[in-house]
DNA sequence: CATCTGACGACCG
DNA sequence: GCGGTCGCCAGAT
């Protein structure tokens, strides 16, 4: 499988913002969901500048284990992510990934529900 | 070819 | 908020 475009995108996350497997999968309309985005997570190229980092779980969550989940935390801290011991804010930090064959909706400034 | 597992997500208690 | 379960897809054994 050519995961490719999902390393595209991540190289794409600008520093200090973060992205779900989910939001991933669903950005680039990966078959299988978060799941699919994990695995090529799993299998991302060091060296090639991909700021997998970046990445979490649904809610913020950080899933690697270690040793690289203290790196990860290290990493996302250096770039001034807020975060608790295993969630990131994503409130704050959260980018909105690029739609592809799909046309982006502006969400900015929604009233939500209050 | 069958089964298990995994850098997931949503749901339920 | 946390842990357990089910559904999802692909790779490993």
């Amino acid at each position: 499988m050519s995961w490719d475009p999902v390393y595209k995108l991540v190289k794409q996350i600008p520093r200090g913002r973060v992205l779900t497997y989910g939001a991933v999968a669903r950005a680039l309309h990966l078959p299988g969901g978060a799941r699919t985005a994990g695995r090529a997570m799993a299998g991302c190229p060091s060296g090639k500048g991909i700021p997998w980092h970046r990445v979490l779980g649904a809610g913020g969550k950080l899933l690697i284990r270690e040793p690289y989940a203290s790196l990860q935390r290290k990493l996302l801290e250096s770039e001034g992510v807020q975060m608790t011991e295993r969630r990131v804010n994503m409130k704050l930090h959260q980018w909105s990934a690029p739609r592809f064959k799909k046309s982006a909706k502006n969400r900015s400034g929604k009233t939500r529900k209050n």
